[in-house]
DNA sequence: TTTTTAAAGATTACACATTATTTTAATGCA
DNA sequence: TGCATTAAAATAATGTGTAATCTTTAAAAA
């Protein structure tokens, strides 16, 4: 019934704790909701412990932040996410992505860049689940502290939908193995403060990621 | 009472017409509530005519949108809208213009853009009160059809923000003057199909629009 | 003037009534 | 028997009233 408050919220990126609203988006991000599932208040109430009104407020909020979509008169649904959404949410990321880094190039610090180190050392080990929260925290590091925090916010949203999208599916080795390179190549960048680097391997690691969920979204015809 | 009932809303950027969540929000963009005001739900359950639940729903629906900022046990304000605001808004329209402009050049037809020259036409002799609602259905055409309609959402809604902000105030006519030129060079561009100088046009319009405001923001000591 | 106390006002959550929708079962027809 | 249409029951969404809790405001005392 309550399994999902003992199971641990996708930190960082769900800064609220302990709310009916973290809970059901923490849901929909590791995949205990798939796209498309119906969201019965009800249902939802019991399985919180809580009357209908707080998860209907939760379930606005979320519908704002475009996780969930409502239907009037007729409930609401985890959003689609399909091809499509892969392609748009992509493509808002590699326009957020420059924008932010650059800013972090520049005036990020050295205890930043250890950090970004200790976390590449635990990706070479990593199971792919864990790669995936630890690749997560990697980027986050790289943009929370970005002095526009809309854009954050926004880069927060779409990188919660990738991970939505990604969460029951395995990645491949080889993959992991690029994907550590790159961000190898990613934190020499950033020891030169050498903005126009830095961009270029970001765009080439996004372009990647982005390549290989298509190539796998379109295998797995999900149209 | 009802009075923002009968006032228009702010077509076409507020899609949703005759719920709750499209009043307040248009309430917000024409500024009859102000940056930091309290939203508090009895009062506004009044002036819509409904009860409380239906006033939060529509709340958290904004929050999640940025309208609104809620806090705990303390209630729902206009979100603050500050020098910061306005920074952050224009740099985020400045990445999402490009980017949905582009595709708009190649894609746009001819029918485009006569309601395009029908709209400049009319600004030729509109107040400035018309002249803000006839620039934003001039850009709003050049967005919405986009395919990447989680972008178009995007743009629509810091488009709001602006529209927020600088609702309770004059534009010079020389501005005015200023922005009815640009936009014929965005027209000629787009006949021409010319992605670069279309390009190079939406980028110093939205500058000089940011410059504008922004000195407009600080002369008024508004932080 | 500052602190304490009391009152008013708002937020939050819950139970319930109404309305709409979805699901299930029943009926008619090929 | 199989399929489509219709009718009925179950389910869920929406909106209202209300009680409890927390905040804010105002007044009184130190």
């Amino acid at each position: 019934m309550l399994e999902s408050k003992e199971s641990p919220l996708v930190s960082p990126l769900i800064s609220e704790k302990s709310t009916i609203y973290a809970y059901i988006l923490n849901d929909i991000a590791n995949a205990v909701f798939h796209s498309g599932d119906r969201l019965i208040s009800t249902k939802l109430a019991e399985k919180y412990q809580t009357s209908i009104n707080p998860v209907r407020e939760a379930l606005k909020q979320l519908q704002g932040e475009g996780f969930v979509t409502v239907e009037p008169n007729s409930g609401a649904r985890v959003a689609l996410f399909e091809y499509n959404t892969l392609r748009d949410v992509f493509e808002i990321l590699q326009l957020l992505e420059p924008y932010l880094m650059t800013w972090f190039v520049e005036e990020h610090t050295d205890e930043d860049r250890l950090e970004m180190g200790r976390l590449l050392n635990e990706m070479e080990t990593a199971t792919d689940k864990e790669y995936r929260s630890l690749d997560t925290q990697f980027h986050w590091l790289t943009v929370k502290n970005h002095y526009n925090q809309k854009a954050v916010d926004l880069w927060r949203r779409n990188r919660l939908i990738l991970l939505a999208m990604q969460s029951n599916v395995r990645l491949n080795t080889s993959r992991i193995k690029q994907s550590i390179e790159e961000h190898k190549r990613i934190i020499c960048g950033l020891e030169n403060r050498d903005v126009k680097v830095v961009l270029d391997i970001m765009n080439e690691h996004i372009g990647n990621s982005g390549k290989y969920w298509t190539k796998y979204l379109l295998s797995n015809k999900m149209r």
